[in-house]
DNA sequence: GGATATGGCACTAAAATGATGCTGTTTCCG
DNA sequence: CGGAAACAGCATCATTTTAGTGCCATATCC
């Protein structure tokens, strides 16, 4: 349903808290309990992070997790695709249709289409940091404009 | 996953198929024909977006649909509501947390920063017209920029 | 050596999705 | 008139994905 899953909005709680205490050392059972979460789901996602080289873990009975990078140097894109996976809007892209002969193709009308949509939700979580989600200077804008011959990403590209 | 459902995915055919070919009554069995998809399940999304009018019906033999608008007036978003709802990032915002009692809050640290992801994502599609879907300028772009102190939707807003 | 952490799987239950069945209504055409 | 073709509306069922736990191993501190 165009969703983060539960796995990545753990671990997106996790980074920000962790983010809050750079470099100190800080438990599963601490945040889960600040927030009222599931230790046990949250852990499983601190894990994967961990393995993907966002956080770095101590064992033991002081042991938790910190940031392994500063959280400048940690895209959005980078979080995502460690805790589900490059997001791939249509079949088409998941299920290696391309090799296996997708047969909509040629005729397949918008794939390109949708892959220009993916790549620029993708391309906007590579550009938004760890900090920028911290950071919360947040004045959302106006209304959008109407939506006349407006073209998918006009950022010059 | 954060990705369409199939029913985005084969209403997103059909509108741009029926786009193609503006003003003409076409069948399911056609645009389910030239894609080899289901024509059943083609059929329901098409029926939705007729729901949702942005498509007209026709009954009878030579029955079939055609789009209500033009293509530059149909954003993106409007399909996609039609056809899965507004994407919702995070649980908090399904489950109507706020009402309800959020138990994270005022803890939470990832609302407003997922509401602001959600709300770009949102807009580019409200600034994507069936139009842009169908007219191929794709150049896609180069490499990223860095992601140092990159805020997420830097439009001047 | 016991308590408290993470590490790594594996498994089950619930929810979302994909796909289809059935019946009704409208329209065309012979 | 009556049958065929096509949409309308629901409802059901199977599959897939996701959420949540269980279990045990390993590491560290005291």
């Amino acid at each position: 349903m165009l969703q983060f899953t539960k796995s990545t909005e753990y671990g997106l709680i996790g980074l920000v808290h962790l983010a809050d205490r750079r470099g100190e050392v800080v438990s599963v059972r601490e945040i889960a309990g600040t927030y009222k979460i599931s230790r046990r789901h949250l852990g499983e996602s601190l894990k994967a992070l961990c393995r993907a080289g966002l956080l770095k873990s101590q064992r033991g009975v002081h042991g938790g997790y910190r940031l392994a990078l500063e959280p400048e140097q940690v895209a959005l894109s980078t979080i995502v695709a460690a805790l589900e996976g490059e997001p791939a809007l249509t079949s088409c892209e998941t299920d290696h249709a391309e090799s296996a002969g997708c047969h909509v193709e040629p005729h397949c009308p918008i794939r390109s289409p949708i892959q220009r949509i993916r790549q620029g939700l993708w391309r906007q979580m590579e550009q938004t940091s760890l900090r920028a989600l911290i950071d919360e200077p947040l004045a959302l804008p106006g209304a959008p404009s109407p939506i006349e011959h407006l073209n998918l990403f006009p950022r010059g590209n």
